[in-house]
DNA sequence: TAAGTTTGGTTAGCGTCTAAACTAAGTACA
DNA sequence: TGTACTTAGTTTAGACGCTAACCAAACTTA
């Protein structure tokens, strides 16, 4: 066959729609896909059989024959997400179906940054090893294993840069994907913000969309035509380092970083736990709610210079939708007014652009890390093979 | 036939290899893309039949049976590009092996924004009417005729907003396609500064490219993995509005804008002849060869600012190269120091990016409009039926 | 001239799809 | 209760388009 496996595309096809579309019979397939009935018992057959589907009871009909519900069947495989961040590591699996098997959170002891590379990679590979070994237990294959990290990222697997972790030309991919003892096990280590934004648009059914994320440094996932900007060697979203102006001119991180807000909003706040911006952050949104005068002012002027921001964004990449993610996303109430006034008045485009919240929570980038495996069997590239 | 058409997908594959190989054998285009030799023998006698390839003399090889070489055959199809601008409208046709037929150029006797868009859409259908009718006249049949605006335009053919033109809400596509008179010709309107990009794309042959075009405000064209970035409504690349700071601050288009540059360079300069930049920017470029000093620092400071804004590109879209067309690739020599310069200050990336001036001149987006419909037969969307 | 090499076409067979017929399993209603 | 109707899913026949293997044609080399 020549460059088209149609067999591989048509099982994908199926997969994809149940997914989107929940428990559907065989017939409801075949009409909403365009494929033959016969087709779609063949197609189903063959998933059947790989464990990726299940008949689960009968669809009750108004009248005629009742059709057969076929659902993903989540129980024979696994994706794992893990997310480095500054002061911690989440790691994060899913079943087939999208259930969430497993999230467990590892604080560092020190930053890595201090503490070297050597010691956080090889608290990544064990808690990779424990979050394998505990699916597996529960019978599972795992179809990969991807790894969210901030900054810059290569296909390899390299960080090339990543100032929030104070690592260069690190290979991660490398080391984690020996560790696990499994050579075909899919292993890939991405860039945060992109991996967050996948989760969004699975989540959103969305496919234009931007994520702002600001755990460290201000990062953009950017998914556009469905599929997560990739560009020449990874490096997107890179928009903390941003300047319009003359030289020594405030980047966007200075201007609407989450730390500098932090700062700006709590003075005594001790300098020494911003590693984890966590504390510090939800104290900024409880002095928001109490009405604190200093604090509502800071956010607003960080809602304003995060909307310049915003608005570049959407000059860019045209997305429907600007989503703030961790950080932003707990100060979202306070920010979202004058960013989404920003953007507005900053963009050409009629209707302008939403800017919403995540719903994600912290660890949105490790939901897109186990999501990306799905969504490699969902297009057909990998489907397991049968023993 | 499921979802690929096997069938359509290997001719576009047997098309766009010879389109980037050049002329080869049924043996080595099997070869080279691991298609069966019988089944490039049925895919490319089909393709003769459609006229798509032809023939040309035997192609001789060291030793054994002299392969048949095989061309992609321009005599039979032509698509076209028109492009409109403040000052002109420019017309350009290509066939199908992607030479060039025609190029034309119409002045606007006054600007579009003082006539009023009637005026301009007259024009506009009387170019292409007489681009379509010399094509056919030499027994071409139109594959399709793209037009290229700036500003905004959405998936229907209706310029939303196109300050450079003076027009909003204007549906260009329908009284164009209308006039054809031939209802199954695919007539498009599209984002100049992308079309531009895809012209730049298949020259570079490069997957990851941004364009600067700068012809009425600043634009960026934006190919990623191979693709224009499209976004939600199609409106990518607004550049010329980007600001960071106060309330106030100056935009990207009043620090790096080509009018603004001219009127800095030449403060003596006739105000109203301004709707034309063309011979504004050449008198730029003697006086810079010539060494005038004030023209240099307005060339510098111009490149600094403009660098700034690619530097945004360059974070935020990662190309491989960033390219600067029309007006800004004839100031190209003394804007590309400063410009590369500041590039590489505000990126993160390690290699940073290159900046280089395009060499498509002009009318980038009217040969991309044009090559978008060859493109479209090269992936097997709409390949010409056979009488 | 004979042997070797490469091209391009022919033939047989296989995988996968579609259409149509058929069986299965329910509801509607006299 | 039984017959007609409706919808679900399987079986079968056939078409399409690919591949592998074989073969004739056309050239080089010795």
């Amino acid at each position: 066959m020549g460059f088209t496996d149609v067999r591989a595309t048509n099982l994908a096809v199926v997969l994809r729609h149940l997914r989107t579309s929940g428990p559907s019979s065989r017939a409801a397939i075949a009409a909403s896909t365009g494929l033959n009935k016969a087709t779609v018992s063949s197609l189903t057959s063959d998933l059947i059989d790989q464990r990726l589907l299940r008949e689960t009871g009968a669809s009750g009909n108004r009248i005629g024959r009742p059709g057969t519900a076929l659902t993903l069947d989540g129980s024979a495989y696994a994706a794992i997400g893990l997310q480095v961040a500054a002061d911690r590591i989440t790691a994060l699996a899913l079943d087939f179906a999208g259930d969430q098997l497993l999230l467990w959170h590892r604080a560092f002891a020190s930053p890595p940054e201090a503490a070297g590379p050597g010691r956080a990679i090889s608290a990544i590979i064990a808690l990779a090893q424990r979050a394998a070994t505990r699916v597996r237990q529960q019978g599972r294959s795992v179809l990969g294993l991807t790894i969210a990290v901030p900054g810059l990222v290569d296909d390899r697997g390299t960080v090339r840069l990543s100032p929030a972790l104070g690592w260069s030309d690190l290979d991660l991919r490398g080391p984690v994907a020996g560790s696990l003892r499994q050579p075909d096990l899919v292993v890939t280590v991405s860039h945060q913000a992109s991996l967050a934004a996948l989760a969004e648009r699975d989540r959103a059914a969305e496919d234009n969309l931007v994520v702002v994320t600001g755990a460290a440094g201000i990062e953009a996932g950017i998914v556009v035509d469905g599929r997560p900007l990739h560009g020449a060697r990874g490096f997107t979203g890179q928009i903390g380092r941003l300047t319009l102006g003359p030289a020594g001119s405030p980047t966007l991180h200075d201007l609407a970083g989450v730390e500098p807000l932090v700062r700006r909003a709590l003075p005594g706040f001790d300098t020494e736990s911003l590693a984890d911006l966590g504390p510090a952050v939800e104290q900024v949104a409880v002095l928001a709610r109490s009405g604190d005068a200093g604090v509502l002012a800071a956010l607003r002027d960080t809602g304003r210079h995060l909307g310049q921001g915003l608005a570049i964004l959407a000059n860019v990449a045209d997305p429907a939708v600007i989503m703030l993610g961790d950080h932003y996303a707990t100060l979202a109430e306070w920010l979202i007014p004058t960013a989404e006034a920003e953007v507005a008045g900053h963009t050409l485009a009629p209707d302008g652009v939403r800017v919403v919240a995540s719903e994600l929570g912290l660890h949105a980038a490790a939901l897109g890390g186990a999501l990306s495996h799905l969504d490699r069997v969902d297009h057909g590239r990998s489907i397991p093979v049968t023993a």
